[in-house]
DNA sequence: GTCTATAACGAGATAGAC
DNA sequence: GTCTATCTCGTTATAGAC
């Protein structure tokens, strides 16, 4: 019974992977709002009604390929955050930083799903919250270190944002202060301009050597939220 | 003739721009990737096949939709940087900033349009390069101008990056030092990334107070370029 | 219980004949 | 410029195979 149950839920694995992917390739060729059930079901020669046992709704794949893609950049990030841990602050950032952009040059599309724009009559549930957050608590992990030891640098809040600055320290990490936290969100939403403005094409006729450019800019992000005191 | 030519181009003008508008419209409801020439045409009550006359195909319509967002956000632009001619670097470079943002939640899917996912298939022709250039240029004008009267603050640029930097100067401002080209270019992308957050949905559950967050995020994107020595 | 296949719905897009 | 026949889509109900 034991290796029945194993094979079924062994095939059930196969065939949903079978279907992100597939559903992955329709992404790259026609983009997130024309992602169809149906043209899933037929390049795997599958009916469109069997695809319901895997998936809800159309919305539901969309989600599962949203978690994925985050779950995904989120362990690139991860992994860029392990090799570095020798290192020092600086280098630590900037490797996770450079994680992050190398991620979205070999998966285009995925970055578009997540962190472009909103796909028309979808709305991410909550359900995606933790897989988006990843990325996310790398850079707050990083901070907190050198926080700990080392200590940042000190960072000017102006009055008018530290009601603000004290929530977002509290909710995301109460161990740091606002400052920090304050800097810290700005730069990771900056972060992603980069790679957004090198993806969707902004720097064409403008940026020329991005590699160089994009560590320049993380290293200024560093100093930013008070990793670098040079 | 001159007043029957003076009609039939004010009718040209006036359906073109009838077009566009049901365009951006379909461009809310349906997203770029759907914007469909028939659909245009039904909800005008025209035919599909008088639509090519004024717009050579589907392409072509998106392109002008695009140059209008481009040039709508350059406006923007360039009349808060006119309307804060009087004031100092600092609240100069924040009022284009905020223009920016304001214009960016007034026009959500224009915004969409031009800074979020490449529409799947489509290729931006050149036509599009002078409007999409008008906001970067209204950044390099403070800069500039600051420049030439305040003086700059001393920027980093580190020895790998000197010969990008120099080139990016040469092509777009080589009245100024290749270290503020250099971090204008960041601090242009960056912002992007502060408004595409908020657009995109990313500040969910992350930042409340976003009006306050924004003006702190763009000082410090000035003190970035050199604009505020403090 | 778990799956796939058939058929159908209502809505919308599309292509082509006229 | 109009009309119609034919496609696509998401989704559901149902029946039968394993």
């Amino acid at each position: 019974m034991s290796t029945t149950q194993g094979a079924r839920a062994r095939a059930r694995r196969d065939v949903t992977a079978a279907i992100k992917e597939e559903a992955r390739g329709q992404l790259a060729k026609k983009g997130a709002a024309k992602l169809s059930l149906r043209a899933v079901a037929r390049e795997l020669g599958m009916v469109s009604s069997a695809l319901y046992r895997y998936f809800p709704s159309r919305d539901d794949l969309l989600t599962a390929l949203i978690i994925d893609a985050y779950d995904s950049l989120g362990e690139a990030a991860e992994r860029a955050r392990d090799a570095a841990a020798g290192a020092g602050p600086l280098d630590r950032w900037t490797a996770v930083c450079e994680a992050v952009r190398d991620w979205a040059l070999a998966h285009p599309h995925e970055y578009a799903l997540i962190y472009g724009s909103p796909v028309p009559g979808y709305a991410a549930p909550q359900t995606t919250v933790p897989a988006a957050a990843r990325v996310g608590l790398v850079f707050i992990g990083i901070v907190r270190d050198v926080h700990e030891h080392a200590g940042l640098a000190d960072l000017p809040l102006p009055a008018e944002l530290r009601p603000e600055a004290e929530r977002m320290a509290a909710d995301l990490a109460p161990e740091l202060p606002p400052e920090a936290v304050a800097a810290l969100v700005a730069a990771w939403a900056q972060l992603f301009g980069l790679v957004s403005f090198e993806l969707f094409g902004q720097f064409t006729n403008v940026v020329e050597d991005r590699a160089a450019f994009f560590r320049y800019a993380a290293a200024g992000l560093a100093r930013q939220v008070g990793l670098d005191r040079s």
